[in-house]
Order: C-alpha cells, then sequence, then structure tokens
DNA sequence: TCTTGACTTCAAGTATACTTGAAGTGTTAG
DNA sequence: CTAACACTTCAAGTATACTTGAAGTCAAGA
C-alpha cells in the first residue's frame, strides 16, 4: 500500500493542505495516520476518497451528502437501500442538470453568434442585426 | 409593454421576492419603476434579464461578471470586444463543465450498478462483486 | 548550531449568494 | 373600520465551503 505525504496529495491534487486538513476535520477522510512526528501520512484510500469527493462536488452534491454517503458505504449491510437511492437520485439531478446545462450553453452560443454579427456590422458600418436573427 | 408586480415575478420564476429586491440591489438589474404606493413594476425587460440569470448562474458565472455583461451590453460601443471574450470564455468553461460532467456521470452510474450488483448478492446469498466488475 | 521552511492545532475570518427580522406603510375582504 | 396581509427599507444574520492567522513543533541544509 503506497503512502503520501501532505504536499504529495496537494500537489497530486492541486489543492491547498488546509482542504485536506478540514475534510479531514468534518468527516470525510477515513482516519488519517500520523509519523512518530505527528505528521500526516495518506494512503490510496485516501487518494480514492478525494477523487469521490471531487466527482461529487462538481456534480453539485453537498458535502452532507457525501458524509452520508461514505457511512453508508462503510456499513453497506444497514444501508444498502439508502446509498442506492442517493446514487439514484444524484444520477437523476446529474441528467437533469446536463440537459439545462446544454440548453445554456445553446443560449451562450447563440449570444457569441450575436454580438459577432453586431462587431462585423460595427466594423463595416451595416445596420445592427436584432436579436432574433440568430 | 407588458408589466408585473413582485408576486407575479416571483411566482413566475418561483423564486422569493427578497430575491428580485437583492439583485435590484446589487445593480444586476433594470431601474425597477414604481407605483404611486412606491411598489415595484416589472417589464418584459426584467423577465428577460432574470432569464439571462438564471442562466448565467446554472453555467456558474459569479455575479460580479453578470454585472460586467450587463454592463457591456448598455454599452456595447465601447465594450464589444470585451463582452465577445466574455461570452467566448464563458461557452469554453461550459463545454468543460459538460465534458466533466459526462465523466462524473459515468462514475455515479458505475456506482449504481455495482451497488445494485452488492444488493442481489446480499439478498441471493451469492459472493459480493469486486467494484473492478462493473 | 542556526535559520528557513514545512508541518501542527485551534479559532476566527472570508466569499458568495442570498435570507430574515424589525419597523413601518399600503391594500383588501368582511 | 378594522383585521389580516402584502408591500416597503435597512441592517443584520445564515449556509456552504473553505481560508487565514497565531503560536508552537519539527526537519534539513549552510
Amino acid at each position: 500500500m503506497n503512502t503520501y505525504t501532505i504536499k504529495e496529495m496537494r500537489e497530486k491534487f492541486d489543492i491547498p493542505s488546509s482542504t485536506l486538513r478540514y475534510y479531514e476535520e468534518i468527516g470525510l477522510f477515513p482516519e488519517v495516520m500520523r509519523t512518530e512526528t505527528n505528521q500526516r501520512i495518506y494512503t490510496d484510500e485516501h487518494i480514492d476518497r478525494l477523487h469521490a469527493i471531487n466527482c461529487f462536488k462538481r456534480t453539485g452534491l453537498p458535502m452532507a451528502k457525501m458524509h452520508d454517503f461514505f457511512e453508508y458505504a462503510e456499513n453497506l449491510p444497514c444501508h444498502i437501500d439508502d446509498i442506492i437511492d442517493m446514487m439514484e437520485d444524484h444520477e437523476k439531478d446529474i441528467i437533469c442538470q446536463m440537459e439545462k446545462m446544454q440548453q445554456d450553453l445553446d443560449h451562450i452560443q447563440q449570444k457569441v453568434r450575436y454580438y459577432n454579427k453586431i462587431k462585423t456590422a460595427m466594423e463595416q458600418g451595416t445596420p445592427w442585426p436584432c436579436f432574433e436573427d440568430c
């Protein structure tokens, strides 16, 4: 099993050490071992956990729910239905977010086209397009 | 031009009135007119603005940048390049978010499959699958 | 050995985006 | 006409997710 210092962790994930200590403090991390001089030693388990946290974070799962998730995962026999429900709900939520995100992207691209047309019109002195033209 | 009370606005967008007042306070809204008794009157311009704010918000554009955007849009001849840059950057950012979101969705779907396999194994008393099986 | 820098704890501070409360004015149904 | 409720302002409070600072310990090179 590989081990990592806090420096290696922060460099691997490009996050401040304070964030790693914070995640530990709020109980998002499995127990972190220490050297004889009290410095943190992380393992591959922490690497996996941090990947999961980042995935959940990017997809908008609040930390309180991540906390529940990791608790369920540590006691699967009692919480198999809870964890499945949570993940299926989150899956639906992400799909919903992606659909909205696609629509929002369409709107932004429409704006890009519109303002580029205006720029062209400004440079050539032709009349301004209206927004509906896009 | 249609007009709307604060009640109509909050029902149309399903947001609290306080949010509408807040957006106005921080300058995200065009001037809001009042009745003789000082109550706010919104117009279609505010409807459009609120749609834009929601689109920007969902795609992670901070309010400070929305503020700049609306300022640029009100003075296009000076800021046509700024507004195009901002929208093209935001477009790239959204595309990047969508790619990550798709990967994150894959991970979540993998978890859903994995925990469902475990549930089946639990019910049938067969050995637990390992995570790599998914 | 000294000094520079990294680590530690713990408490307090910050950023973003609102939300709530108090105190007052206006509006409407019975 | 009064009760109940919606609106107003302004200041202060809240939630989430960290970040920073102070004070101290530890480590490694000149």
